[in-house]
DNA sequence: TCAGGGTTTGACCGATCGGACAGTTTTCCG
DNA sequence: CGGAAAACTGTCCGATCGGTCAAACCCTGA
């Protein structure tokens, strides 16, 4: 029961509040929850953190600002290439930050519209756009938010799923929605 | 205000419900969520069902219904047709409830742990196989979860998408995972 | 040793959740 | 018409939600 005081309290708040927001939602995580997994109490959260939004904010955070770098770096390619950089880009920033996309994705709509995570649904849109091609086509459009969707189940690792297996089928996948026949 | 008693008010709640559902989740639509959409008194919805789980339940059973026969009639078939039978079935299965699809993998994994619904959880397993090929390697499991994951965001008509190009986009989603070709 | 600040806790708050219940309105039918 | 059944509402309940607060804890440095 007893916690010694002082220690890296936060991270483990953090790591904790991950795997179950990915796990059961955003809104299907109670702050007695995290502190039932970390072993503190609920107040303690409190004094970390300055509310279950702010938990949700710094633990999506890294994962935001990639999504930020990762479409500064597709504006600045050629039309040519940003398809097939939108693609390892994507794949990439999936396989590191798989639970904070689940979580991002996995609440999707009700997260996006918080104006926090507003500037993630333009980015999205983008990297949608980058997906097919700029092509405004449904079918190709459909493809792609597929190839979206299918990322919030990226924690696999209770399956039996590794990381190379993983990253191959999300390269196919993604691959699929820039594949021009069929669009 | 005033509603007129006496009307199919039942499927107005289970139409209102599994939009609901579907767009913000179980957990995060409150009954008075629902009673708003419809127009009608929180305690009315308690009168036409017995909860806000028997609500849940009355939504999915035609789609847990139509998941049991596709189940059934897959262990009826030869292993070299179930493959290909796994495929259109289930993409039927997809457009034809969409929104009750939505909520089901969308809740995940949390709803598949209720009793009532531990049998979609074992379909789905079986299904998996069948899209697999009832190989156990991790790649194609993978693949398939993916395809799996991304149906949940089937609900596409706020995003312009029409019902033929997302049939065409499942189709090629589920196609791709049974491609003997990079497995 | 002891003061002081960072850390943790239990108790408590208002709001909202799913649900229960009695009473009122509406519809149906003899 | 009039009364029974169906449909619906307002109100209340206990539990739980996110969040606050004062008191207690524990480690550190003078």
């Amino acid at each position: 029961m007893s916690r010694s005081a002082r220690s890296g309290t936060r991270e483990e708040i953090l790591d904790a509040a991950s795997w179950l927001f990915a796990a059961t939602g955003f809104k299907g995580t109670s702050l007695q929850d995290i502190a039932g997994a970390v072993g503190c109490s609920k107040a303690a959260l409190l004094y970390h953190f300055d509310g279950k939004d702010a938990i949700l904010a710094e633990l999506l955070a890294p994962a935001v600002e990639a999504f930020e770098t990762l479409d500064a770096r597709l504006a600045a390619l050629g039309d040519e290439a940003v398809r097939r950089a939108a693609v390892e880009g994507f794949v990439d920033l999936v396989m590191r930050f798989r639970r904070e996309v689940t979580v991002l994705y996995g609440d999707l709509p009700d997260l996006l519209q918080r104006p926090a995570f507003a500037g993630v649904q333009e980015m999205t849109d983008r990297l949608l756009a980058a997906l097919t091609g700029r092509s405004a086509e449904p079918a190709a459009r459909a493809a792609a938010l597929l190839v979206l969707g299918g990322v919030p189940v990226a924690c696999m690792e209770p399956c039996g799923i590794g990381d190379d297996e993983l990253r191959s089928a999300l390269v196919r996948s993604a691959a699929r929605a820039l594949d021009p026949t069929g669009a």
